[in-house]
DNA sequence: CGGGCGGCCACAAACGTTTGCGGTGATGCG
DNA sequence: CGCATCACCGCAAACGTTTGTGGCCGCCCG
């Protein structure tokens, strides 16, 4: 019974034809129209209580006033910020956000992007992307507007936001040398997306930067940035034997995985062996030891990929950035100078 | 140049009309072309990679297969369980989830909702709703397919799914007399929403069925379901100086505020006072001390809600549920015997 | 006084689908 | 052999907008 409101019913309550009420609705048309004309279409819209219906407009103008984003799990605690810059960013220009998780699921991620593609989002930002990435040379083929957050991918000219890993490994490293430390153990991401590999060899290169050579036997590669595969890396480590008084972790997760085998091992933290997380998620500061991490400012990363990805979709083929923001060190509980004879001896 | 391939493109290629190519798309109508027929569009629409336009759709058939949900802040870690579970739900029927923020800000919510109804969201769920939502009533008028989650509200035949806080403080309170409690003080939430009303009711109720009194001096109600907001309950809680040996928080939350405060003070949690909190979000086991809290089924809340808006767009008019998933009592290391004087006396 | 110009508006096509309706050819049956 | 039935498909309208085109009228200016 109660049909929406049309414009058409806003055009016969101010008696002029749609396409006069469509131009005096319009903020870049209304100059077309008589003022007089304009206020008498603005009350009708007003009074009737008139919504455009968006995909009317999107279906003309072929544009949805959207970009979709793919994050591997919302429940991943630094992801919620970065989406909420990127949505507070978003919404100030007039689109919306449509995020979806994957799961690290390939197959769930294509069915994501094929929705996305049905749904004719204007952009798409990633921050899924594994370094090599089949939908990604496409995407740049298409010239299709995208950007990857928080990682970056080996196709080249793909605009990216994500914090400097290359100096927040620095600090970390830095921080812990600067405590003394010299046996210092990397539990590393996986080396199939970007962050992995770049913290990786970045630890390498700051290590030897500070004199120090590391024992290979002291590098283990997590299979995914989370508890469960940072708890079994650094068993992994453990069980080389190889002694260490210190682990930079690739990520606060892998570095709580660390905090659960070091209780279950009996290990002290920071006393036995000193951990150092990547991204300060939130929260890491209530953890017990508060963890010494390097904070990435989330929030701005995700205003900044929106604003890329608005540059894109308003000018296409324009030369694509790839920002990287600076990062700070958080010193907390979970590092101090190395007292005992440290683990894995 | 590169022109997305149309419902004609496929139809054109196969040899068919496209209302043809159409049914022969849909499922539901397929039935009605000659298989042969049906495999020649299909082919046709696999090889030319067409995508249907979901905005042309909807226009049509006046259905977006989307819902929209309202959340006060999806930095707060109780909601991206709830998040996931919504979402899973939905994609799994077809359907896409648009969440926005509205930091509990009035008017922010209000263009949030435009903007759902411009898009033209087949249904809402809420997770912001206040006892008293003026858009509540509006919804119910118009039966539109909504339901509230985490929340209730006065307007009743509202269906909504949440925890059941009356059965989870319960528990909450249940614990701490066991512990052996007398004085027990409530960090209560705002009263203007029915997770702080019914949490305080409840617990006026749980601690006369224990025989115990409840000092109105001991009782202090929070802002917002946050940590600052906590704190500063907890302070004035203090500066009343009325004894009491354990608190239940409205929130984990709030609980975390009790543990900033205490710390200022020289409090030992959970020696000097036990705190206990609600919801049992992530990480709150990391906390130090680890928290003992009510943990509710995020997840499951989340599909519950999905599942009810889904009836309620497919069966308009249907009777409104409202469901009350159990809680479950994890004790854990902020709740102990009252072993000092306590504090506040 | 006439021609041109500009302000204002209506007309209609188009965006990409879905769907009721009708038509055609083949088949079955009386 | 003729008529009804049926399977299959095309036609066209419609969903709610936007926008190019053109028309009308009043005005200015020569």
């Amino acid at each position: 019974m109660n049909r929406t409101t049309t414009l058409r019913d806003v055009a016969n309550r101010a008696d002029v034809h749609p396409s006069t009420a469509s131009r005096a609705l319009n903020e870049r048309t209304r100059a077309l129209v008589n003022a007089t004309t304009v206020t008498r279409v603005l009350a009708a819209a007003d009074e009737l209580g008139y919504r455009p219906n968006a995909l009317a407009q999107g279906l003309k103008v072929n544009r949805t006033m959207t970009v979709g984003m793919l994050v591997p799990d919302l429940t991943n605690p630094l992801f919620p910020p970065i989406v909420r810059g990127i949505e507070d960013r978003l919404t100030a220009a007039g689109s919306t956000l449509l995020v979806a998780n994957t799961d690290n699921d390939g197959e769930k991620e294509r069915a994501i992007l094929d929705v996305m593609a049905r749904r004719r989002v204007d952009g798409l930002i990633l921050a899924t992307a594994q370094r090599e990435h089949p939908i990604l040379e496409e995407m740049l083929r298409l010239r299709y507007p995208i950007v990857l957050v928080n990682r970056t991918a080996d196709v080249p000219a793909l605009p990216s936001v994500a914090g400097d890993d290359h100096v927040g490994i620095g600090m970390a490293v830095r921080h812990l040398v600067e405590l003394g430390h010299t046996r210092i153990a990397h539990l590393a991401g996986s080396r199939a997306v970007s962050t992995g590999l770049v913290r990786h060899q970045s630890f390498l290169t700051w290590m030897e930067t500070h004199g120090l050579t590391v024992d290979p036997e002291l590098v283990v590669f997590c299979n995914w940035f989370n508890q469960q595969s940072g708890a079994a890396a650094f068993r992994e480590l453990l069980e080389r034997e190889a002694p260490f008084t210190a682990v930079v972790a690739a990520n606060d997760l892998v570095a709580l995985g660390c905090y659960d085998v070091a209780a279950e091992r009996g290990l002290a933290i920071p006393d036995d062996v000193s951990v150092i997380g990547y991204n300060d998620i939130p929260f890491a500061d209530r953890f017990a030891p508060p963890l010494t991490t390097v904070r990435i400012p989330h929030y701005e990363i995700g205003v900044r990929a929106a604003e890329l990805v608005l540059e894109a979709i308003e000018h296409p083929g324009s030369p694509s950035v790839g920002l990287r923001l600076p990062p700070e060190l958080r010193v907390r509980g979970s590092t101090a100078p190395p007292r005992s004879a440290g683990a894995g001896g």
